[in-house]
DNA sequence: GGAGAAATGTAATTTTCTTTCAAAAACACC
DNA sequence: GGTGTTTTTGAAAGAAAATTACATTTCTCC
């Protein structure tokens, strides 16, 4: 197959023997997943890397006798990745291919003059958005709306700067009506965590999903039988303890001149949720909103949304 | 900078009721097939034009019975429009709507479903992300960063929710070893500003620029002889008490379903701002970064930037 | 209304993927 | 250096999905 889009991925990848993995969240995954592998594993995580595209058009058979593998293992590999099956694997290391080209930009560099940073940036938030948007999968979102819509009250964790989003995803869930805290604190989250209820939701925001104290108060949440909807990175441990994931795989660069893109992904992501919900609600949500809104704004209270 | 992407979402965003095949390749050559189709695959191709992110994730029996046909029939539909299987079929078809451009467009609305509405809000922000990018002025930028790398101290305000946009800043630059704060209480806003000294920094974030107090807030702080970054809309109120203007202006729209794209492009802003100044702090800023981030995986302790 | 052709569905076949379990390799501990 | 244990890997059975072959229905036109 000879879709052209290699061409933008060589394209995209500048200096440094980088290669497709710089530009592709899904390649990075697998590249930054590599090291956990086994041995056998990582061959095939190889092969991934250096020719994903033809990795589309062959059978997990084809892939495991071309590594020099059994088909279990490259069924491992699939599993150790966060993709639940090889099926799933080929669809989004097709769409992953597919949707890399926003990246021709390249990343910020040492050398870039302030004129060429702003753009960069944005350009690297742009993409984010897309991939992610691309990734979404509406079943998912569809069970977490649902989960929402019947909660009886909600709460937000989110650890150091993932606290931001865990603040905004609460205040927009209160407007509501719906009963909705936020904390940032993992000692509070995990006290928090076992006084909930079943029918309850708890909102888990991490970018990397390794932050061992908010795993924990999410499996306290789950044993107390609330509902645990993860937004981060899909094979995480996070993602694992979670009863609904919502996917934010953000190629996260550990460069210091990388922007923080995941942060947006995540409001972005908290957003959809919210207007959702909103949707899900119905019209007498719409109704009560509306009616706070014209209250306010009669009173000249504002001061509210800025 | 022009990336050709901007041309998607104006471009493609036509009538209302245009669909996904207005610009999507596949799709369009599957809705310019469906009158030589026979009865039951076209239905088939009718459900595919209407829902083609879900065909993504069912089988090809899921497939025949949603749409109340067999399966061979399904199949017989995939090769009347040119593809060799089903499973090509559903790659090229996952391709196709991944590539980047936004196929549903337009403002959320009640009837919209689940699927339509996530595309929707991600493309908001992705639009109103290019907007900002657009018109950022460098020169503008160039000054605040001026600013910033010669301020004794920086204070971030945001009152409601730009507050966690300060939040967010006063995060990143504080790890830059520029004394940093954030406050989202109007009050304190106006006794810190009062304290500040000639050369400390404010930078005051405000999606309307029009809360009173922020305004207040930031011309004590003039009066005290800091500067003033504002990130607001042009002609705001805010934007002319400030000393160096971030224009950000984002059509917030006060529909209950309009998800909050302006906290979205604060932060991209912020970022681009914490960046520039990185990258104009030169490298002894880079490396002492980097010796901090090295500690910390060195000693395993994560959770930093979760 | 019935013969023939077209359209569609049923069921069997084949391919592909997944799971189970056993063998082999690596490892730790004597 | 050997022995028991764990980890890693593969062989083979099992399940699921897709394809093919064939039968049935539906339509058309005489």
């Amino acid at each position: 197959m000879t879709t052209g889009m290699e061409d933008h991925i060589v394209a995209a990848a500048p200096a440094a023997g980088a290669d497709a993995a710089e530009a592709n969240p899904l390649l990075a995954r697998i590249r930054a997943s590599l090291p956990e592998l086994r041995k056998s594993e990582r061959a095939v995580g190889e092969f991934v890397l250096a020719k994903p595209n033809e990795v589309l058009n062959i059978s997990i058979a084809e892939l495991a006798y071309r590594v020099g593998v059994s088909q279990p293992t490259v069924a491992r590999f699939v599993g150790a990745v966060g993709f639940p099956g090889f099926k799933d694997f080929k669809l989004r290391l097709a769409q992953s291919l597919a949707s890399g080209v926003p990246y021709v930009h390249g990343d910020v560099g040492p050398d870039d003059s302030l004129e060429e940073v702003a753009p960069k940036v944005f350009n690297r938030s742009i993409a984010a958005l897309m991939n992610v948007r691309n990734q979404l999968d509406p079943a998912r979102l569809g069970r977490a709306v649902e989960v929402i819509t019947r909660a009886g009250r909600m709460e937000f964790y989110g650890v150091g700067n993932s606290g931001i989003v865990a603040s905004d995803a609460q205040h927009k869930f209160f407007r509501f009506g719906i009963p909705a805290v936020a904390y940032s604190d993992p000692h509070t989250q995990g006290m928090a965590a076992t006084l909930l209820e079943p029918g309850d939701v708890v909102v888990a925001i991490s970018a990397s999903g390794r932050t061992p104290e908010l795993i924990r108060a999410c499996e306290l949440a789950r044993d107390a039988g609330a509902e645990v909807i993860a937004i981060t990175a899909t094979a995480s441990p996070l993602a694992r303890v979670s009863t609904v994931l919502l996917a934010a795989d953000v190629h996260e660069d550990p460069d210091v001149y990388a922007p923080m893109t995941s942060r947006i992904v995540h409001l972005a992501l908290i957003d959809v949720l919210s207007v959702s919900v909103a949707l899900a609600s119905g019209p007498e949500l719409i109704k009560r909103l509306e009616r706070t809104k014209q209250t306010l704004r009669d009173k000249r209270i504002r001061g509210f949304e800025e």
